[in-house]
DNA sequence: GGGGATAGTTATATCTCATAACTATATTGC
DNA sequence: GCAATATAGTTATGAGATATAACTATCCCC
């Protein structure tokens, strides 16, 4: 017997779903094993490439609402991972910078992620991921459009 | 500039969870049209598909938990577009049948969702399609085998 | 120097998902 | 045939991520 969800497996935003889903629940194993989800990990995986961005810029470029990385800074800021750092130039803004836990701890934290995308990724051939990484980036850009154009369609109306 | 989370756009996880939500979020808003939401949508849907199916089926087959199903199909319930019947053989099981307005909206919802796909796979050929639907699979049964053995190991610790 | 924009924050609401514990019923083993 | 166990659905509850409104402090511009 074929699987009971045939009729959803056809659609692809389902499958995507699916796998998100099941491969972020793996990958939250791995960042509790550090004492982070997913969030703070990206936070502070950004952080630690580009030293001195501010609250704003790391939420711009992790597409999280500004109000919630506030909770997440605050967190990686008591565990001892990072430092808001006033802006000289804008004492509005917060620099964030990484301690150096939190370069070690990211450093420990990648190595283990890439691991496991490893086992997740098992079976595909390189080509393939690259083809799944692409067709990722054109359904992100498509979707992002979609949601511009929802946007802009609210705000005339108003 | 490259983009500032280009650490993370190497990970094929990051992309994935970037995309989905992006692409569930637009998904939302067709479903919303027509008074659903993406969990309701997907029951309403494998009902519809069978007919007959118990809450238990339903749940593992979506991988729902089962507390969180009795919410869903209440609400559908309510909404008058599947009915709960006790099942024959086994008094305990509620089999759940697709009412005739459960199937119109269904049909018609399916058609929007298809229709928004279409725009989300906009720029991919159809043997691009069919290969990030095997990698999807692929990395969904991969993410499963990682949790399943990951339950063992607590099951066998107890 | 006053008006409007921006950065961070607080408070709050929603949604999804997860677990424990309860009940009714069914099944199994003695 | 009955006690022990398992299963279906349910209730209650908590954690996590995400979204918006409103506030304060600061900046920018004219």
């Amino acid at each position: 017997m074929s699987a009971a969800d045939a009729t959803l497996r056809a659609l692809t935003g389902y499958c995507l779903r699916r796998a998100s889903v099941a491969a972020m629940t793996d990958f939250a194993r791995v960042f509790a094993r550090h004492g982070l989800r997913r969030t703070t990990f990206s936070v502070l995986t950004l952080v630690t490439e580009r030293p001195g961005l501010r609250q704003a810029q790391v939420a711009e470029a992790l597409a999280i609402e500004r109000p919630n990385l506030v909770q997440i800074v605050g967190e990686l800021e008591g565990l001892g991972l990072l430092r808001r750092e006033t802006d000289a130039e804008d004492r509005r803004a917060q620099a964030l910078h990484p301690t150096l836990a939190g370069r070690r701890l990211v450093t420990q934290a990648m190595a283990d992620v890439a691991e496991q995308e490893e086992r997740l990724l098992d079976g595909l051939t390189p080509p393939q991921v690259d083809a799944l990484r692409t067709a990722l980036a054109i359904i992100e850009r498509n979707a992002g459009m979609q949601r511009e154009a929802a946007h802009d369609e609210q705000v005339s109306r108003a």
